[in-house]
DNA sequence: TATTGTTATACTCTATAACTATA
DNA sequence: TATAGTTATAGAGTATAACAATA
């Protein structure tokens, strides 16, 4: 609709491609500075992002989560230990189909939530841009993140 | 200079995480897409990363290679490994330092190396966006490459 | 039979430490 | 002694396959 496509081809593809690995370097930035502020806080990054999912209003079957976070159940059991080790997860049978076992977080997993959630938000990075620009810059990531694989987006 | 900055602290922090976030998001799919293409190419992401960095023309030292790469040299030990029984890449001592083992990229390597490379620059999350916000999203990624970390950004 | 969570297993990526061969 | 590459080892993340309990 709004798509001025002005640009040949083989020049947009050049900058696409240019922007792409831009993009890939500033994430391995800011998934670097990220691992090592969770590490900080005595959670492995995994866990961490497990953690961050959860909500201490509704327990979450561990099904759940894993499809949230995109990867296997197998994973979640490993995650869940370490976050039940930390005191900041307890595992309940759901009664109404006991195959299930909900994810509960615990008072000290709420505090741990939101030391988490601060660094899974923190743009120490993004601080070179001014606030039309940090505007600007969440509405191309928004429409990548909405549009950019419109069909099989489901799981993978 | 040109930093309007006329957002209140709170709201600007408030943005910014969701900038953040939402990139973190993007960036995973781009690597998911990515890593499953280049293991299609029989190459696993890190093994393909280390190929993208050589030239052809330059023979690299491992020592070289795991700077660019930001990790350890006894990784590259590894990488390199695979490159070489794939036929893509030759360790040489260097005549001049018979310390250092020289990286050469084979006839192989380079075809593989244009494989690899369009890739890495495979821009289909990018195709939702117009030329002028493609143009956009590239100065803006840009900008925070450059001033992401003005200070200690050398090795981390 | 189908599903949930778990276990066992394997592969990849990355880091540290110790070893070797050079310098 | 210092450096380059290697090896050994370990931890983290993720995947598949098989298993027990439950539906």
């Amino acid at each position: 609709m709004a798509e001025t496509t002005s640009l040949p081809a083989p020049e947009r593809a050049a900058l696409a491609a240019g922007v792409v690995r831009r993009l890939s370097h500033v994430a391995r930035a800011i998934r670097h500075h990220m691992d090592a502020d969770l590490a900080a806080l005595g959670l492995t990054p995994a866990a961490a992002r497990a953690l961050d999912r959860l909500d201490p209003d509704r327990p979450l079957p561990a099904r759940d989560l894993a499809e949230q976070l995109n990867c296997d159940r197998s994973n979640v059991t490993a995650l869940v230990d370490k976050l039940e080790e930390a005191g900041l997860v307890c595992r309940r049978a759901d009664p109404a189909d006991r195959r299930l076992k909900t994810l509960v977080v615990t008072d000290a997993g709420r505090r741990a939530q939101v030391r988490v959630r601060r660094v899974l938000g923190d743009s120490r990075l993004l601080d070179g841009l001014g606030d039309d620009e940090l505007a600007t810059l969440g509405d191309l990531v928004e429409k990548i993140s909405n549009g950019g694989c419109p069909e099989d987006c489901g799981g993978s």
